[in-house]
DNA sequence: TGTACATCAGTGAACGCGCGTTCACTGATGTAC
DNA sequence: TGTACATCAGTGAACGCGCGTTCACTGATGTAC
């Protein structure tokens, strides 16, 4: 009796809020949901994502391991959803660290979203392979993990478009260097979604700096650094202001 | 007895070449150690590194799963020898590409290196995860495999190491930015084990092209790239001279 | 406000699968006298 | 050359494990009159 009226009470304060008309029921389901997400996390933080089990989720979460069914269809929509939650993270990192900096200072903006990915990277390793390793063998990604994929992406191109717009230095100089055809079509295909109105040679750049910047955090985080070549912070800060050269932000 | 007369034969044939002392029972070992190394590359191959099972591999070869352990002590053996084999293969095909360009022509041999890796790459994409990829959960890649990831390696600090010798100018323009202490330290033992002689600046480039290409293939292969930035030959071909620039190789 | 019915969360057992590895064994191949 | 013994490849059964998913069911929560 007392539970009942504890979730009366809760459902009207919660109706008092913006998430009117949400029954004990609803909110149950939403912080198990919750619940279940974290725990999946917390597997595949400590063993990595091919070790994901429903079973052993279910059992540190003291269920059984067909309850979740009523929660997550099945293994793959389970992962799905830690997929995008990890985009997430990683791109809510980059986006506060390129916020903190001055609007202009372009080259202290880029350093700051390489040092938050890195960081977050270091800090989450197997949440990071679940996003840029190599993909887990049979499951395939479905369409959901498009749009917070591309929100990574987008803290790069909101800086260059910035950059561009505010420095006709840039566009100038790399328009000096033409592309071939095929190139200079994809980049404009690549300008138009990330960064409208940057000139295809600028874009190419910094898609050489994309690729830098995951290719040096998989290679570091995977260990394939054949030993002697482990890039350190050392290594990394000084690929990032050759890499803020290439793209020509104003040191 | 016809049987016996036959190995018998072939075990004389044998003794006249360089195996010397070889018994039928020796090469029969031999030959049913390749068959299942085969098997299993091709299991990899199709299904990728996670998926291989000894049982399988047992099966396709007429064989009963525990007769594999007369030949790999256990699964994580096999792996290590197609491990193995995946470096050799890949960097004997860089080798042969580098080789077959004039030894004086660095941007050429560069490209070379860098289209044959990438060839490979996409030729033998699960192979490529297998040393490039993200870990195989639970598998800790023994000592053996040190020393053939570090021939890929070897190509590249070879033709670096060509270079400075022939045209000066590459060290000297280098020199001209100087590195943080401890990034200096790191290059100077880097180029100790793969390029002796070429100074510190021009080694730090050559991690950045070194990340890069592999950054790039790996990118590309495991399909991380939003969608939109997918990189054909093309950018593969212009990020490669862009690096072939930053290590000042004579164009 | 009270009752009858519908919805849904969670249970427990089961299905069917595949895996790595061990072990006692048989029979063929190699070796030493 | 022939025999006795040691070595080794391969067999078949078993151990012990864990997994994803389904299904009929119970009991609590929500809804409509």
């Amino acid at each position: 009796v007392i539970c009942v009226t504890h979730e009366v009470t809760a459902g009207g304060a919660s109706q008092g809020s913006r998430g009117a008309g949400l029954t004990a029921r609803d909110r149950a389901r939403a912080q198990i949901t919750r619940e279940i997400r974290d725990e999946a996390l917390r597997q595949v933080a400590a063993d990595g994502a091919q070790r994901l089990s429903l079973r052993a989720v279910a059992r540190s979460l003291g269920m059984v391991s067909s309850a979740l069914y009523r929660y997550f269809p099945s293994r793959d929509d389970l992962l799905t959803a830690l997929i995008v939650d990890a985009y997430e993270a990683l791109s809510a990192g980059a986006e506060a660290a390129v916020a903190a900096r001055p609007r202009s200072d372009f080259r202290g903006r880029w350093r700051a979203c390489c040092q938050a990915i890195r960081g977050w990277a270091l800090a989450h390793p197997h949440e990071y392979a679940l996003i840029y390793g190599s993909p887990v063998p049979g499951y395939q990604a479905p369409t959901e993990t498009i749009a917070p994929a591309g929100r990574v992406a987008a803290v790069l191109g909101v800086l260059i478009s910035d950059a561009c717009q505010a420095d006709p230095a840039i566009a100038l100089a790399a328009r000096r260097q033409p592309l071939p055809g095929q190139l200079a079509a994809q980049a404009d295909a690549v300008a138009e979604a990330m960064a409208p109105g940057v000139p295809a040679p600028v874009i190419a750049r910094v898609l050489i700096a994309w690729t830098q910047l995951f290719g040096m955090i998989s290679l570091e985080l995977f260990g394939q650094l054949g030993g002697s070549a482990r890039p350190g912070g050392d290594f990394f800060g000084y690929a990032t202001e050759q890499m803020a050269d290439l793209m020509g932000l104003p040191a």
